[in-house]
DNA sequence: AATCTCAGCAACCGCGTTATC
DNA sequence: TGATAACGCGGTTGCTGAGAT
């Protein structure tokens, strides 16, 4: 690729690119911010030479270049950091990615759309909807707790206790308080920064927050009874046969 | 082997907020 | 105090590779 190589505050470039990047420009990129920092990256992407937007070069350079990004492998204990993390937020990814060091909004934002949004629509379900919210509770989160426990090896984190009870035995609490009672203390327990704060700072993204359902706890049903006799899907593999069940028959089977 | 379909992901776009002049 | 540039966020698009047909 050729560059002008025009000189820092020289004039426009009118003929900018998109798409991929290159690792010539990543190169770029990096040796810029190495030297000069990061910040004004109008400017930045100017003076470096690059054909690109400010916009662009920050994007590359948060979601990909920067040196503590992680990418790829969710773990477990991510996966339920997020759906814990959605289930108080909403579609606030960014928030989101603050208690997941080295997670951008963007691959959480993906996980999301890619995963999360499958299983609801196996489920014939709206991801948002009551039901689905109900599922990911009471069988994704405590799957994932067995997965993590299993994992280690060792007996369960204390701050997980109240997320697996409800795979073995009854509910353990009443619904009105399900919501928030294993999210702090997960968020105390593997995720620094600590998410107990989350709903008093509340940031907003003024006038675009849906605050109804991104400022309280999640409201859940109580477990149904026989709701731990079902078998799990895979969630991880996305394995969810397509006639496996679905969220009515977890009702039905609750109704008789 | 060729074609089709679809999941996953990187990147772009529009818009609201914040900072600066 | 208003204008505007820069920044940040969430939604969406489009490319690519893998699996299915």
């Amino acid at each position: 690729m050729e560059f002008h190589g025009k000189s820092c505050g020289g004039e426009e470039e009118l003929d900018l690119r998109r798409g991929p990047w290159t690792v010539d420009e990543d190169l770029i990129l990096v040796n810029y911010i190495a030297v000069h920092g990061e910040g004004r990256w109008n400017s930045l992407a100017r003076c470096a030479g690059l054909k690109r937007t400010g916009k662009s070069c920050r994007l590359r350079w948060l979601n990909y270049l920067r040196p503590d990004v992680r990418r790829g492998n969710i773990t477990p204990e991510e996966q339920l950091l997020i759906l814990e993390l959605h289930c108080r937020w909403g579609n606030r990814w960014s928030k989101i990615a603050q208690h997941l060091p080295g997670r951008t909004d963007n691959e959480i934002k993906n996980y999301w759309r890619t995963r999360v949004q499958k299983h609801a629509k196996q489920l014939k379900c709206d991801v948002n909807s009551k039901q689905f919210k109900d599922v990911v509770r009471f069988l994704w989160i405590p799957h994932l707790v067995e997965r993590i426990r299993a994992a280690s090896g060792g007996p369960l984190p204390a701050a997980y206790e109240n997320v697996a009870v409800p795979v073995t035995s009854g509910p353990p609490e009443n619904s009105s308080t399900a919501g928030s009672s294993s999210l702090d203390s997960l968020g105390t327990q593997f995720s620094p920064p600590a998410v107990s704060d989350g709903f008093a700072s509340g940031g907003t993204r003024a006038g675009a927050d849906n605050s109804a359902d991104v400022s309280q706890p999640c409201e859940f049903l109580p477990i149904p009874d026989g709701y731990a006799d079902l078998g799990f899907p895979d969630f991880d593999q996305g394995m969810w046969g397509d006639n496996l069940w679905t969220v009515e028959d977890v009702w039905l089977q609750q109704l008789f």
